[in-house]
DNA sequence: ACCTCCCTGGCC
DNA sequence: GGCCAGGGAGGT
């Protein structure tokens, strides 16, 4: 479940394997994986022979800068991970996307739903990409609750689907939604704009505290290991899951039957005793 | 402000 | 065989 302590844990490995070295060749093996290019050859021509600056993240979005003012952007979509190897050694199933640096280390982006997608921009394409739709990141720059408030005033789809939106608060998908939620007390359903100003007060340190402890232990790794780290460990943090995928079992913290319904389309965890 | 669709693998 | 899954874009 590449979220944002995923991609967060992800992006600090790799950046201490990445970060000043040259790309010296990609591989693009599903031509899919390469999005708003006309063909793959051209995200392979745009980051061969560059350097690699910096490591960014925006909420769920990786951003490599690259000389010459070339963004090189991956995004894990739903079952997308990185692998980081030496070139030669064995290659996990569906290995998509390869991009080598100098001393034989290689970043594999292994993804077999296809999508998740890595893209190369200039200056001027990257301000006109949806990455210049997020909102601010929601954990480096999470808004107080007087700038949520203003955000979620006029608004009257619930609560949960607005945080799913990545306009608001940029980087929280369905598990740590459902969890920041839990931990401040507040139902899914809720309308956003009915939230009071002391109850996204609640909301907003739930939500830093679910991605503090989503990062202490490595990010989510579900049963079917979609999601691995970069050197191919687990994340540790599905055990201590509050709701998500623990439809009625036991709220850790009152007992009541965790309860799921769909959300618009999206599996929504609850405690309906805690939650309000 | 909604749905629908994009894919594949794993589970029932 | 059908259903479900971490996400986002695109169209209505």
């Amino acid at each position: 479940m590449p979220e944002l302590p995923e991609v967060e844990t992800t992006r600090r490995l790799l950046e201490q394997a990445l970060v000043r070295k040259r790309i010296v060749s990609a591989e693009v093996r599903r031509p899919r994986m390469v999005r708003r290019h006309e063909n793959p050859g051209d995200f392979v021509a745009r980051v061969t022979g560059r350097t690699i600056l910096a490591l960014r993240r925006h909420g769920k979005f990786m951003l490599a800068d690259l000389t010459q003012d070339i963004t090189w952007v991956t995004h894990l979509g739903m079952s997308g991970r990185v692998s980081l190897a030496r070139t030669g050694e064995p290659e996990p199933a569906h290995t998509n996307v390869v991009v080598r640096v100098g001393g034989g280390v290689e970043m594999r982006l292994v993804d077999p739903r296809t999508f998740g997608f890595v893209a190369a921009y200039t200056r001027d394409e990257l301000g006109a990409s949806p990455l210049a739709r997020l909102g601010p990141d929601a954990y480096e720059s999470l808004p107080s609750a007087e700038e949520l408030e203003a955000q979620l005033a006029a608004r009257t789809a619930p609560i949960k689907p607005l945080l799913l939106d990545q306009t608001v608060v940029a980087g929280l998908g369905n598990i740590y939604a459902d969890e920041a939620l839990h931990r401040a007390g507040i139902a899914p359903d809720r309308p956003g704009g009915s939230l009071t100003l002391d109850e996204l007060r609640r909301l907003r340190r739930s939500i830093r505290t679910t991605l503090d402890a989503g990062l202490r232990w490595g990010g989510t790794s579900l049963d079917d290991l979609a999601y691995l780290l970069p050197d191919g460990r687990a994340g540790e943090f599905a055990s201590r899951l509050l709701v998500y995928g623990r439809e009625g079992e036991p709220c850790r913290r009152c007992g009541t039957d965790v309860k799921k319904a769909v959300m618009r389309q999206r599996g929504t965890h609850w405690c309906p005793n805690c939650q309000r």
